[in-house]
DNA sequence: GTCCCTGTTGGAATCGATCCTCGTCGAGCG
DNA sequence: CGCTCGACGAGGATCGATTCCAACAGGGAC
């Protein structure tokens, strides 16, 4: 009706916005905004007029209501595990430092390595509208997550993992079999004949991908393997260690699957007396902080955590911009310590291999 | 117009919207709202003829469009140094499960400790109309962070960080100052006679409080101190190191005032070809992942990061419920461990020091 | 001098919800 | 049996921007 023609410009103390400015610079909203968003046919004269009200009025645009009309929020969504586990902070920093420098702001959301948060999280960034989720899912398996990506319309980025339809997506994959594949001849070469890794669960690419080469390397040396799968956490490392040091015959050798379980494997080795790399060697996966300070260093399977977050955060910008989905992959490297040494109860057919020197590593 | 009348209900494939939940109803657009929102006047017929209609077309809200009617966008920021620090990373779990679990989502910016980020951080979160801020800013002193903040009107929380004009915000403390306190006597007490802080900046909190209280105690002790202070960096942590490993009268103690810090310092004790405690006695703060593992383990000052986070969220929540800005603390302790001992050459007042058993901390 | 084209500008619809206001209908009461 | 009150549904304004469309003005061509 008529009495209320100008809705919110009589009331004085409203938040100024496109209609204050317009209404000070004399102009249309329709022209404020032209001159905003640098839209080409504007006069000097019209440019000048709405800046001088623009910085008069000290306006700032309220990126709620663009995104509602333009529908893009300029808003990432990053699924994770557990942002405190050091690897995905890591990423986490890569990736919103990348999208920052694209214009994007990023909304996190732990997932506590349950698949059912992953799924609800998905589903309320759905809602948010984000343009586009990065994903480091808890459970590629889970069917309520799969089918909650499946509705979902924006862009995905699998961060080291992998999905059965997962053809929309595109991905960063760290290609563990490399580094497994180093540590495992390394270990062989040095004499070993029985190497475990204590790995998380097979649910995620990671743990299948290190437990798949450590058998197919391990048959290949003829060397034995065990391998136990459980949570990603210092619970499970702890645990599995004492089962397999109270094997009739231990393993030789341990590799740790993550962070959360080294510090898990390292408490069972002390509780069990076990000495490193005396007792047994010892290989891990992903850096630590101090790991350079532990004696022995530790050997590690290293990866760069901040490229994988930048590179996932680049594949998600190129489909926003509309290319179609790839894969991308980053390095590992196996950096040996002396935390790797010679078995010392050499196995049967190798009974020198406590006195193996470097010179047997060339073999 | 007239051939416009019904905008979107014509085209088919269009978003799923409560408009077309109200047409398969047959009800009006408010009505699904009142029945979606938990109105009270809504009778059971329409309820079920709503929910059935939304359960058919699979409708799901736009939190976007609600964010800009009802001016609350159920989102908060957090503006972080760096989230890659396992202290940062671990507030920001603890903030994060904390607002979650409230209905809210957190945004994400680092800051990588440049005051300049953190006021352009403040100022985009303005604009996209968070609920609330939490804040651990590289700089409490920068005048551009503190014009930002004080141009906003939603609520704010400090995670440890203390503002000139700081009434309006409520606060999340660690008592920094008992553990030093702790730290200090103890040192003193198996005979050290000076004591460095290898510190940050004291443009934030806990830099300053540190420094404040060894100061103060290694007074009223009777002992030398120095305070060195820069950037959150191993860099920094190493140099000041290998500075003051260089002076003439050596400390015989080291506290790091940080985690990275702590890398810097263990780097410079190493190029020194310093041991521990043996040299030198060392002391850092907060935990770190494997600092348990570290020969000697490391006394630390601890925190409990995680609770931190989840205090700064209620803290915000209820600043946001509509309650007076409080702080609030936690409490940090000093775990000791053999990495503090007696120092090695004894000054000349105690010259038993290397000698000093347990029975003497008692005094 | 008239016409047309192009560059500007204003007006209004729109994004997808909330919620106020008004109208209607049924029930209770005199 | 008629009136008033209460409850519920329909319609439309609103949040704060973008953007399509139409109107208009000025310059060049014929």
């Amino acid at each position: 009706m008529a009495p209320t023609a100008r809705p919110v410009g009589g009331r004085p103390g409203t938040r100024i916005g496109i209609q204050q400015v317009a209404e000070r610079a004399g102009v249309a909203t329709s022209s404020v905004s032209r001159v905003l968003s640098g839209h080409p046919n504007v006069s000097a004269v019209m440019r000048n007029r709405v800046e001088d009200a623009v910085a008069a009025l000290g306006y700032e645009p309220d990126l709620l209501a663009q995104s509602l009309r333009t529908r893009a929020t300029m808003t990432v969504g990053f699924v994770v595990g557990n942002i405190s586990n050091p690897l995905l902070s890591e990423i986490a920093l890569g990736a919103e430092t990348t999208l920052r420098a694209a214009g994007y702001s990023m909304l996190l959301a732990n997932s506590m390595d349950n698949p059912e948060l992953d799924c609800s999280h998905v589903r309320l960034f759905a809602q948010r509208r984000v343009d586009g989720l990065l994903l480091s899912l808890s459970d590629e398996l889970s069917p309520g997550t799969n089918e909650a990506l499946e509705k979902v319309t924006f862009p995905l980025v699998l961060v080291d993992r992998e999905l059965r339809g997962g053809g929309r997506a595109s991905a960063v994959f760290a290609d563990h079999s490399a580094g497994i594949d180093a540590a495992v001849r390394h270990l062989a070469a040095l004499g070993h004949k029985k190497v475990a890794l204590v790995n998380g669960r097979p649910t995620v690419r990671p743990a299948r991908e290190r437990a798949t080469t450590l058998r197919r390397v391990c048959r290949q040396l003829d060397v034995a393997c065990t391998v136990r799968s459980g949570a990603f956490t210092t619970e499970h490392g702890e645990k599995a260690t004492s089962v397999l040091l109270a094997e009739p015959e231990p393993p030789t050798a341990v590799i740790a699957g993550s962070n959360q379980i080294l510090v898990g494997v390292l408490r069972g080795l002390r509780a069990a007396g076990c000495r490193v790399p005396t007792d047994v060697s010892l290989v891990t996966c992903d850096e630590v902080p101090l790991s350079e300070f532990l004696v022995p260093p530790l050997a590690t399977i290293q990866r760069d955590p901040y490229q994988m977050g930048a590179i996932a955060a680049n594949l998600l910008l190129e489909l926003l911009a509309g290319e179609l989905p790839r894969t991308q992959s980053v390095p590992t490297s196996f950096h040996s310590t002396s935390s790797c040494a010679p078995p010392k109860t050499a196995p049967s057919r190798r009974p020198r291999g406590t006195t193996l020197n470097e010179d047997d590593l060339a073999s």
